[in-house]
DNA sequence: CTGAAAGCGCTAACAC
DNA sequence: GTGTTAGCGCTTTCAG
């Protein structure tokens, strides 16, 4: 809390006008006449005057507070993806209360009422998996408009942006395909959950297509950090021979596999092709650069921006589901340089 | 905005008490009766009431919000580094808002005025190179309790928490001399910044007690990218012999140049010594497995909440500097292994 | 232990 | 164009 106790009123008696000139003044409002407006403008800058954003918003009955509610903010994914989804909002003039939940439910519940008492307009999240709008609600904030990222919320209740994860994984799957290989793996992801879900059907769909057997497949699953997925590969790797290729759930567990990989004595890109999915800025500054799936984190930022402010406007719309097509980059790590 | 109206009157109503009695046995207050206390928060959970914060931090004249600033959330040091401080934030009871503010101080200025105007208790700030207090309050939010951390802000105004960056990179520097290196480089970080330059100057020192030249040694600053610092070691290796360690600013940087000696044919760990700061999760995933300096983010985090804490209760208690001692967490990279 | 009344800093009709 | 007046939802003396 600023100490300062200057007001309207404080400023209305320095520029010798009333409290609701001053307000309208500081609005820029058109009644009021150009010469009054600066003159109130000089009051307030030399008394050193701070607008109250919370009094206004509660006379006001409204706000321009979005919260933000991202899942793992220590995944260098979701870290790109809270910095985008802030720009777009502050761009349409938000400010956003930000808040991580470490993938922990409670805390999450607990973030989402904190921002509906702090008069929040609006929430966009990156949910925990198994939310649904019932408990992120608590019963008690119906109406608050949400719109959830990558990850739906349970219910169909939400607005839901997120990338084609199937279409994104089939064509990544069919790179792989085109190359001549066999005997493909999936990796890492949390079985029964909707992302993981939609990327391995991705996988199975280009492998079904290009005729293989999925007998000759490996499918899995794992936590999705580095280090769950280095020691994975490497247990699988003293089970017998490796696949050929490898189709990562996300950037994050294609760097672990490479990782795992190089501790076995295996090389990506060399070995064993590799693909990752998200197409993080690490992708290019990595040995072998990673081959993944980009999917248009900023539009993605955009379009759930859009979709809550629209919702904010129009609150009985439709609830809606955007989907981005993504783009597979080709780099070292799927083409195989023996 | 929650739509909701269900206000106190209402659980007044409901439960019939006062308005005031739902507000103190809303607080728990002794003052009421159990009995009271059990009926207010019956007809509040029935209602579906949500506690207006904003109403009651403008009648309280005080609030629980604290603004986190946080200079490039895209960097896995500072993303980690934000989750550790608010977490020792909400740990306290006091609820966080954050913001990213992309080296740019406009966006810096811009974000610390908008908390100011919700009246944030105080402020947490990795700022952007170069802030003073001055700026950052604008003249006019004098008096905004804000505590600097990994970076300080000028003048000294501030209560300000780090590592002791000098002997950290002091001491992971020796480690390096003790293995017989004689021509090292420092890699990476922003001439004329306090972090470059304390980091820098604990190379220098460590140099120097061992009774080698700085002649023999070079220094490359360059932006605190993986990109930025893979550009300049591979224009590097393309001059002439490279050093036999090389220790970086960050491990951010440190990746970006083992993929730069990667990319000319050299093999960090192998051909060339290499030493990271910080510490972060990635620095155990990563082949070769990164040396870098631990700098303990959690103990951090915690200090600048405490101080900033102490500060809101006692706005006069005097300006405090406090520093974190290092740890070098000796791995792979930097002992050669050829 | 509980109720009545005042007011935090601001906005929004509605007068003038 | 500008001033007056009445609150937004809450806390907090102060009576009872």
């Amino acid at each position: 809390m600023t100490k300062t106790s200057i007001t309207l009123p404080d400023i209305a008696a320095a520029a010798g006008v009333s409290k609701s000139t001053v307000s309208l003044a500081l609005q820029d409002s058109p009644k009021i006449k150009p010469e009054t407006k600066r003159k109130v403008l000089k009051a307030a800058k030399q008394l050193g005057y701070v607008y109250n954003r919370a009094a206004a918003n509660l006379r006001r009955r409204s706000s321009e507070i979005i919260g933000m509610v991202i899942n793992d903010l220590t995944n260098p994914f979701f870290a790109e993806l809270a910095v985008a989804l802030e720009r777009s909002f502050t761009d349409s003039g938000y400010v956003v209360m930000m808040a991580n939940t470490s993938e922990d439910m409670q805390q999450q519940e607990k973030v989402v009422r904190t921002f509906a008492e702090h008069s929040a307009a609006g929430i966009v999240i990156c949910p925990v998996f198994g939310t649904s709008y019932e408990q992120l609600t608590s019963h008690t904030m119906k109406g608050l408009p949400i719109v959830s990222v990558m990850r739906p919320i349970e219910g169909n209740a939400c607005d839901f942006i997120s990338p084609d994860n199937i279409a994104g994984s089939q064509a990544v799957t069919a790179h792989l395909l085109v190359q001549g290989f066999t005997r493909l793996a999936f990796l890492g992801g949390i079985d029964n959950t909707p992302v993981y879900e939609s990327r391995l059907a991705g996988f199975k769909a280009a492998v079904s297509k290009a005729g293989i057997a999925m007998e000759t497949c490996e499918i899995l699953p794992c936590p999705p950090t580095r280090e769950a997925a280095a020691k994975l590969i490497i247990e699988r790797a003293k089970q017998g021979p490796l696949p050929e290729a490898i189709v990562c759930y996300s950037d994050v567990i294609a760097f672990g596999v490479t990782f795992g990989l190089d501790r076995s004595g295996f090389k990506a890109g060399k070995d064993v092709a590799v693909t990752g999915f998200d197409d993080i800025q690490g992708c290019n500054v990595f040995s072998p650069s990673l081959t993944s799936v980009h999917i248009y984190t900023d539009q993605l930022a955009k379009l759930a921006a859009e979709s809550l402010i629209s919702r904010l406007k129009d609150p009985e719309r439709p609830i809606s589901n955007q989907t981005v097509m993504p783009k597979v980059m080709v780099r070292e790590s799927s083409i195989l340089n023996k």
